[in-house]
RNA sequence: GGCCCCAUCGUCUAGAGGCCCAGGACACGGCCCUCUCAAGGCUGAAACACGGGUUCGAAUCCCGUUGGGGCCA
């Protein structure tokens, strides 16, 4: 479906009366520079000749958007943008649209538009509106912004150029040698050229001041801004442009984005003016660093949240993770998803750059590892068990009661079929350094006195087995620890596991006898 | 280079002039618990980048420096 029929309805009413400049971000188009709402809290005194500014109270429903371009997998940096999108969107009962940036066609995919769809389910972050609906992708909006060009060409705000791109290279060399900011001379600016590159047409005096949610206010002098393109020669419009007809065409009142975009807001403003249309609010969520507080990239790790996924961290935890890296709320650590909704305010976000830090997201993931429902938990660990090779056992009861001996032990879905993988399959050799010390002449005896008691249980359970070790033990003269690390390398055939008689009676008499038996062979056949 | 943003323990952060010789969490050390490994409990070390102001008083406000980051079809 083609969005502008509603748009242009939705946005026939909002642009301000008599074609001032929002309410909210205000330029001056001569004189001194003129300051509206400063930050997000707390009532904020309207500046002088404009009108009241708002903020939170917004009466009209915000419609917020996550504009991913498809040229890679979803980073946990744009996964944490979205996420804070899509939190400002629920706690207010507002719509979350998904919008795919694909003008960049050469490195645009339809497969990473699928991974990216993919990454954002599996967070739990569901949108409103938005691909695959059509009507979401540049790609299919190229009419809507010739239609825009042609309004600011008509209106006079824009116009065409057709300076060379080596004069332009010349003026940008020039202007950096002077120790200046490129700014384009203006050459074709009263030329009443036909065609070309097209320009807007910007104040070349006063500033446009940002007042971002976060940041505050940030004012840009429009001495360093020039008269951008907003469609190139060949036809092709900027980036710039299209987000501003996007946001726009698509109502969207709050921009929650990254930080690289805070310095194009002053010319996205300056559109949107030329437009006349209202400005949004802004919001820019800081960047994602890495180890070397660089950005972070693939040379500082995994980034994809695919890859988090495919490694077994569980959502949930990262969700919460990424939430609370840049957010807070008090000294509160852990929150649900319900939480996180309920408590969320895009003033809690915090300015400065955030360090990705995957050892405390492996803490918050064994966190809900140990806490989560027994049955959600046997349902996500089950692909993980299968990717392994393994089979998890028919009975659910007893498949959770493995994963409930396991949860605490793990930081990961992998981790935990790993730390796990004997109880679907029997130990295939035991431990080298523990083997020669315990599978001895003397191990095997032990054992076959272990599995003589065992075998005269009458029922397999923990707390009888052990009972009947602890029996034993005293009549050996033995420690705990004697016959239980013997046992343990017997049945899972390594020297660290969960508690060893809830493995026996997890893994039934007729498994650990049997295994019990093999390591008695194997130690009699060493010694 | 120009413009813009940022600056509290190693990391994520609390802190919106006196409640702070700075609190929490992860990680790290010690102790306890203990059949191993974990988990858990207790406990320890660990920060306001620097320099000027403003103020009776500054982590908190202002200026500068330094450092990091971003943008410049």
């Amino acid at each position: 479906m083609v969005r502008c029929g509603r748009s242009s309805g939705f946005c026939s009413t909002r642009p301000s009366p008599s074609g001032r400049r929002s309410p909210r971000t205000s330029t001056t188009t001569s004189s001194g520079i003129r300051r509206s709402a400063a930050r997000a809290s707390g009532p904020s005194p309207a500046p002088p000749g404009v009108g009241c500014s708002r903020r939170t109270d917004m009466a009209a429903p915000i419609r917020v958007r996550f504009a991913p371009s498809p040229t890679g997998h979803l980073h946990v940096g744009g996964a944490r943008t979205a996420l804070f999108n899509w939190l400002l969107a629920r706690h207010h009962r507002g719509t979350f649209i998904l919008r795919i940036e694909d003008t960049d066609r050469s490195r645009s995919t339809d497969d990473n538009i699928v991974a990216i769809v993919d990454a954002l389910r599996w967070l739990g972050l569901d949108w409103d509106e938005g691909s695959p609906t059509p009507g979401y992708r540049q790609t299919e909006r190229l009419a809507i912004y010739r239609e825009h060009a042609e309004r600011l060409l008509r209106s006079g705000r824009a116009y065409y150029c057709d300076c060379p791109p080596e004069l332009l290279d010349r003026e940008r060399a020039a202007a950096q040698q002077r120790g200046e900011t490129f700014r384009y001379s203006g050459r074709c600016r009263d030329r009443g050229l036909p065609a070309g590159a097209l320009r807007l047409r910007i104040p070349t005096t006063g500033a446009t001041v940002v007042n971002d949610l976060i940041h505050g206010p940030v004012t840009f002098e429009h001495t360093q801004l020039d008269d951008w393109i907003l469609v190139r020669t060949d036809g092709t419009p900027t980036y710039n442009f299209c987000v501003v007809v996007d946001d726009v065409t698509m109502g969207i009142t709050h921009v929650v984005r990254g930080d690289d975009h805070l310095s194009n807001t002053p010319k996205q403003i300056l559109c949107y003016e030329a437009l006349d249309y209202a400005v949004p609010e802004f919001a820019h969520v800081s960047m994602i660093l890495g180890k070397d507080r660089s950005r972070l990239s693939k040379r500082h790790g995994a980034t994809s949240v695919q890859a988090f996924r495919d490694a077994g961290y569980v959502a949930d935890a990262m969700v919460n993770y990424l939430a609370r890296l840049g957010w807070s709320h008090g000294d509160q650590e852990v929150f649900s998803r319900a939480e996180l909704v309920e408590l969320f305010d895009i003033k809690d976000v915090a300015s400065s750059g955030a360090v990705f830090d995957v050892t405390k997201l492996e803490w918050l993931s064994q966190h809900y590892l140990k806490t989560m429902d027994g049955r959600r938990l046997a349902e996500l660990v089950e692909p993980f068990v299968r990717a392994a090779g393994l089979t998890p056992p028919p009975d659910l009861a007893r498949f959770v009661g493995m994963l409930d001996t396991l949860r605490e032990r793990a930081k990961t879905l992998v981790e935990m079929v790993e730390q796990g993988r004997f109880y679907f399959e029997a130990p295939s050799a035991y431990d080298a350094k523990a083997a020669p010390k315990l599978l001895t002449a003397e191990g095997a005896r032990r054992l076959g006195l272990v599995i003589e008691r065992l075998e005269g249980l009458g029922e397999f359970t923990t707390a009888a087995i052990e009972r009947a070790v602890r029996a034993l033990i005293d009549e050996l003269g033995l420690k705990l620890v004697d016959l239980a690390q013997l046992a343990r390398l017997a049945v899972t055939g390594r020297t660290a596991s969960p508690p060893i008689f809830d493995v026996l009676a997890l893994l039934g008499p007729v498994e650990s006898l049997a295994r019990l038996r093999r390591a008695r062979e194997f130690a009699e056949r060493a010694a």
